[in-house]
DNA sequence: CTGTTAGCGCATTCAT
DNA sequence: ATGAATGCGCTAACAG
């Protein structure tokens, strides 16, 4: 025989409250007709048990766990946390638990973790990526709904959301330019990132419906702080003239503003600096702080939630949308008032 | 009728084996004795119909449901990702999946998640503090092993794990020593904290050891990189002949090292630092990079796993436990060869 | 060695 | 309006 926990039984509350299992369990779930005054004893009784219903035998024939499991590329990159809190905080009104795997970034384990979350019958999944580049699908024959959350996959019939890194780079720009400055550079993260590239494209279209183009060939490499101190040097040497940066990253943003203020030009009245991703310790951290692009990727984690909720309602969201993104002003950018 | 989600059961891989479900169940899970032949035969069955045992209908008879719960109180803070990620490594193995809840600081959604996780039959909870100051216990009458990780249970009779702080603050000092410095200054965080307490009894200690003491009263105040550029100000205007800086975390050293450099001081030539928590995009992407104390959270979270896995198999581990920090070694204090 | 039976906790017909 | 019976998928006794 089979202990059971001491966790308290839909048969003991149906016991203690006079009724039959059957009964019991309809007036918990608000089923059919059951006498008014049968119910209040009935959940009277769950209440002073403080009964909670056994979710694998309820789940059991129910065919669903009212669970979802969250598929991560790799924990350690920052952008996930804030996503995951997103996802997170949407499911805990809809009463769905979150089972949390962590592929660190090995598609072996990835598989792995697949196959777990499958054969705990999740009832979604989200995917969530490091980066936002695209990644290959899990496939279209999964039985339950998937949602790609920040690295879309690159299938179009999958559900994908990312941010519009476009929009960032036009909107980066544009601040600059409404700053007054015309002579910008742009250093930025590894060339073969999706990220770089959108960026870049964004900005470069909103310099191009100013009439300007950068001062000279983007600097393209790592998101470090080094590049950005080194990237700097070069900008602040081959064009002296210049008034305002476009850093694709806020460490590389904080790299260019120690070189900056290593060779004496003052920030923002020489040079206007924006970053991106507004990672807190760095941007709202520095002096001055960073004007920086944010993703809002904890609304992404939201949305990728909801988006599970229809999926799993039947509706279908196929596609890759691309969520917006909000300029953060601070002291590295401050308009001048003169 | 309730429709079977076009999961494989046992049942079917029974069939197609020719065998009985009991059959089946025994030769799937090494038990008793099943013929050899038979045992193949039905392995070949279930592996060609990636059958996988629905773990509602398991956990049901079983009692349990090799789930546990990580309760976070804040996932914004980071020190919540490095133990999560070492807990789940730790657990992945143990076929152990991971339920996540994050009661964002919030007593009442603690609770709530609380419930929560008891009423899904989690076999185990892992509470991760965002900071090391003590935390209210949980209880001692809930129905699973609970361990605490990183906030310690203010109860003796819980399991905690937390790290030796104490042992932080005597190993930067050490260090410091070992570099030459003798005239030491200390900037940390909020005075309140226990983390600010021990690291500077450790760091006193240490001093005292070597019959020295600070270059005067320790300045405590936030974790923050601006609060590490004014603390920086008045140490080297009281004592201008400081030649070590003992901060409270990565961020104030980040601080105190731009205040050094204003200062046209050299580091690690004139002062050197030492941070704390080896938060790698700030220690490592400064320049000089910070030596900093690592608090090797990812193995405090699998210690956490581990002690969970004990803890169902009836080991008592009560009590707080310290676990060793790290010193990280780079160029702000580079040792000097003459 | 294998199959039959029973039961985990619950929701759901279908009678009453 | 209520209850007895059935089954979700699986494992554990027990019989053969």
């Amino acid at each position: 025989m089979v202990g059971n926990d001491g966790a308290v039984t839909l048969a003991e509350v149906a016991r203690q409250a006079g009724v039959s299992i059957a009964t019991a369990s309809k007036a918990l779930n608000d089923r059919d007709d059951v006498a008014p005054a049968t119910r209040q004893r009935v959940l009277a009784v769950a209440e002073s048990l403080s009964f909670s219903p056994n979710p694998m035998a309820r789940g059991l024939n129910a065919g669903k766990t009212s669970t979802v499991g969250i598929l991560t590329g790799d924990l350690d990159g920052r952008f996930m946390i804030p996503i995951l809190v997103g996802a997170e905080n949407a499911f805990v009104s809809g009463q769905l638990d979150v089972f949390l795997s962590n592929a660190r970034g090995d598609d072996i384990r990835e598989q792995h973790h697949l196959k777990a979350l499958l054969s705990r019958r999740v009832d979604g999944i989200i995917v969530v990526g490091s980066s936002t580049n695209p990644r290959s699908s899990l496939g279209q024959n999964l039985p339950v709904p998937v949602v790609y959350a920040n690295a879309p996959s690159d299938d179009a019939r999958d559900v994908s959301l990312t941010p519009d890194e476009y929009l960032g780079g036009r909107l980066a720009i544009e601040h600059l330019l409404s700053c007054g400055r015309t002579r910008i550079a742009h250093i930025s993260g590894d060339p073969t990132f999706t990220a770089t590239q959108r960026r870049l494209e964004g900005a470069r279209d909103a310099l191009a419906d100013a009439g300007l183009t950068f001062t000279h060939e983007p600097l393209l490499a790592e998101w470090t702080e080094q590049w950005g101190r080194d990237a700097a040097s070069t900008v602040f040497e081959r064009t002296p003239n210049v008034n305002g940066v476009f850093a694709g990253s806020d460490q590389i943003a904080r790299g260019v503003l120690e070189t900056a203020r290593t060779l004496d030009r003052r920030v923002p009245e020489d040079v206007a600096i924006v970053g991106y991703d507004n990672w807190e310790v760095l941007s709202a951290g520095s002096h001055p702080g960073l004007t920086t692009v944010d993703s809002n990727l904890e609304q992404l984690g939201t949305r990728a939630a909801q988006y599970i909720f229809e999926a799993i309602e039947g509706v279908d969201n196929a596609g890759v949308h691309r969520l917006p993104v909000t300029l953060v002003t601070r002291g590295s950018t401050a308009v001048r008032l003169g």
